[in-house]
DNA sequence: TTGACATGCAAGTATTTGCTTGCCTATAAA
DNA sequence: TTTATAGGCAAGCAAATACTTGCATGTCAA
């Protein structure tokens, strides 16, 4: 976990849309570019451009927190939580409460 | 906790030269401007301007993670974990592993 | 094979970011 | 009061971001 694991990471976290990703791969995983397009929409929020959510999940893969996979044409994505544990054990934890339960 | 304030929390967190600030507010709060360009300069690291260090210390009090106090003519700083803590109740404590101990 | 579908690639644009430079204000010390 | 110190304000600039548009590639179905 390098400064710029860190880097990466954090300005993945930074932007709400790649949040609401998260949250979404988090409900239901192995979801394609356009099962999450949808669903942006299907939860009241603007629509977003194929190429936007494209490029959104370019952001998380790179940070590590999107794994992929290939199914024929069709690409699934789901979160991958290890390096986020990673960055709380090599930093963020110093300075975070315990959790509670 | 809004998703801006979210937003906020992770883009200062984003950049190498904030996490460290945070770090040497962590291991001695209550320090000036100058201290800190001093700390950086101290760690070995390259040395940056005082306005450079300032507007990282802008980042990070928007973000509520710096508090500052006035005394006479010197501004001191000092981390505040409450956001951080709030930020993890809020949204990233859904995705990060329980802390051992 | 033809056509529809899922995605990639690349260029263009407006905004933001990280940093610098130059000048100004306010407090403290001589 | 003069001078040095701690910091603010604002403009400028290169690079990165977020998003769009247009076109190309590869896979599946009819």
């Amino acid at each position: 976990m390098t400064s710029d694991d860190l880097d990466a990471i954090f300005k993945a976290l930074a932007d709400p849309t790649r949040r609401r990703i998260v949250d979404r791969l988090a409900a239901r995983p192995r979801q394609s570019l356009f099962e999450l397009c949808a669903g942006a929409v299907a939860e009241g929020q603007p629509a977003m451009s194929r190429q936007a959510v494209s490029q959104h999940l370019d952001v998380l893969e790179r940070a590590g927190l999107v794994r992929v996979e290939w199914s024929g044409r069709t690409k699934l994505h789901a979160l991958e939580l290890g390096p986020l544990k990673a960055a709380q054990a090599a930093w963020l934890g110093r300075y975070l409460a315990e959790e509670a339960g």
